[in-house]
DNA sequence: AGCACA
């Protein structure tokens, strides 16, 4: 059977792949061999070396098809082998379409390191003791201290990515002299790989960040811990520092937030450029990247501490990123790049998930597109146990219609947060929130706009926030308006 | 000299 008109093992031809498939390379071949006999043919994005039990075949990824076929091409038809150190060196296409996590692209050299810090706490090593062990390799443009679940960990900025690389090797699994450490620390070894960035956006001197490179940086007397950077404000105060990218933490999150849904409640503000979701320290973050500052303190100013669902779930913390621009790489569960036109089959506008809504939603017999709607499937879907004091199962259910209608009717004031419409109508279970009423999106504009047509929905469960119309409502006037269509907006 | 495992 096995050798009947099956598939031969190997292929004399392979189908093309961007990934190329090296072989009878000599041992241990470093990456910067492989590249330096790959780059005439294009970008090299990845490397595997050391592959094999004989750690001679290697993978390489072109940035382009088209390159991995140039290189084929080329030794396929020319009379030198490719060869490195003198060894002819086979190539074909791999039978993969790239390569998989090689080393977490902490291997690609770089002139920034990724700095992680084992076994010490944020407070118990400087950023002068890091910039004095890493001034030893070659002048420190800037270092960026932060506090992930890996650890304490620091980004340090050199020249170039061969400054970078010897302060890597010399350092990676050293540890930190004892004397410039406190004393209770025990040990503090450094896993050094290079990071993805090529310049730190430093934007203040701090005990977390530094930049070497301009002395008249700033000086930030207190930044605060996780969030972003503080400035002084002319009255003296300190005032957060304003970014196009929100930091969202969410508080009580009792239903799953995924990347639409973040999308569908932020793009009520403007267009939503990139989105990433993380943990930290246990809880669960989110960046969510506008294209301008304007929209970001419009969108934090109206979503602070407001609550996705009503009942006081998944309430919105909101503080100013650092960050300017995400390093959004793919599009999956965790991230988002909406910039990137045509990318698969994902929206570019909130998720229209027209098709899963009416049944979702049960009785809902709104017209089947709307881009607008998010059915919120996770939340349909999820279990919502009988909970005591009448507090309600999420209620997505409820109030479809209304927001619907929303559609045509464009216009509540300004003031639709204040308005004296909403007095009373506040979530059945009031949240134990500030100010406006119950769930930021639930009532806004809805019952504001429907009032003479319904009741209010005192005692009634509420839908989920996909307040959208209403927010666009809120906007001081100037605002483009969240359309379908090519963003204008551009990175 | 013939396809990796995060």
């Amino acid at each position: 059977m096995a050798s009947s008109a099956g598939q031969p093992q190997f292929r004399y031809t392979q189908p093309p792949s961007k990934v190329l498939h090296l072989r009878n390379l000599p041992w241990e071949c470093t990456e910067e061999e492989l590249i330096e006999l790959c780059k005439p043919f294009g970008r090299i994005v990845n490397t595997k070396c050391n592959v094999g039990a004989n750690h001679n075949q290697a993978f390489v990824e072109f940035a382009d098809l088209n390159q991995a076929i140039a290189m084929v091409s080329y030794y396929a038809s020319s009379s030198e082998p490719a060869q490195v150190r003198g060894k002819s060196v086979y190539l074909q296409y791999s039978n993969r379409q790239e390569i998989v996590n090689n080393k977490s692209t902490g291997d690609v050299a770089s002139n920034v390191l990724l700095v992680t810090i084992e076994g010490v706490d944020s407070g118990d090593v400087s950023i002068d003791v890091l910039h004095l062990v890493f001034s030893a390799f070659g002048f420190v443009h800037k270092i960026a201290t932060f506090e992930k679940t890996a650890g304490f960990q620091a980004l340090v900025q050199f020249s170039d990515a061969d400054t970078a690389a010897s302060a890597r090797s010399a350092l990676d699994g050293r540890s930190i002299p004892r004397y410039l450490l406190p004393e209770h620390v025990a040990s503090c070894h450094l896993r050094i790989s290079f990071s993805a960035h090529t310049d730190l956006n430093v934007k203040f001197q701090s005990h977390r960040s530094r930049d070497y490179t301009n002395p008249n940086l700033p000086v930030n007397p207190s930044a605060i811990d996780g969030a972003g950077q503080f400035t002084v404000g002319p009255d003296g105060k300190r005032r957060e520092l304003e970014s196009n990218v929100l930091l969202a933490s969410i508080e009580n999150m009792q239903y799953a937030v995924t990347v639409d849904v973040l999308n569908t409640v932020f793009s009520a503000f403007g267009r939503v450029q990139k989105i990433a979701i993380f943990e930290k320290n246990g809880g669960f973050q989110a960046l969510i990247q506008y294209p301008d500052i304007a929209t970001a303190v419009l969108a934090k100013e109206a979503l602070e501490g407001h609550c996705i669902y009503d009942g006081g779930y998944c309430k919105l913390h909101l503080s100013y990123s650092r960050h300017t621009d995400l390093n959004v790489k793919g599009n999956n569960d965790r991230s988002r790049d909406y910039t990137i036109p045509a990318s698969g089959m994902l929206p570019a506008q909130p998720p229209s998930l027209a098709g899963a809504a009416p049944a979702a939603v049960g009785g809902w017999q709104g017209p089947p597109s709307t881009p607008i709607m998010y059915s919120g499937n996770e939340f349909m879907s999820s279990p919502c146990p009988p909970q005591p004091g009448g507090v309600p199962r999420p209620q997505h259910l409820q109030g479809w219609e209304y927001g619907q209608s929303q559609i045509a009717s464009q216009t509540p004031g300004p003031n639709a947060f204040s308005s004296p419409a909403y007095a009373g109508q506040g979530p059945l279970i009031t949240p134990p929130m500030p100010s406006p009423p119950g769930l930021v999106a639930s009532n806004i504009g809805t019952n504001n706009l429907q009032s003479s047509n319904h009741s209010p929905h005192i005692g009634q469960p509420q839908m989920p926030y996909y307040g959208h119309q209403q927010m666009q409502m809120q906007m001081p006037g100037g605002l483009p308006p969240v359309s379908g269509g090519t963003p204008a907006y551009h990175m």
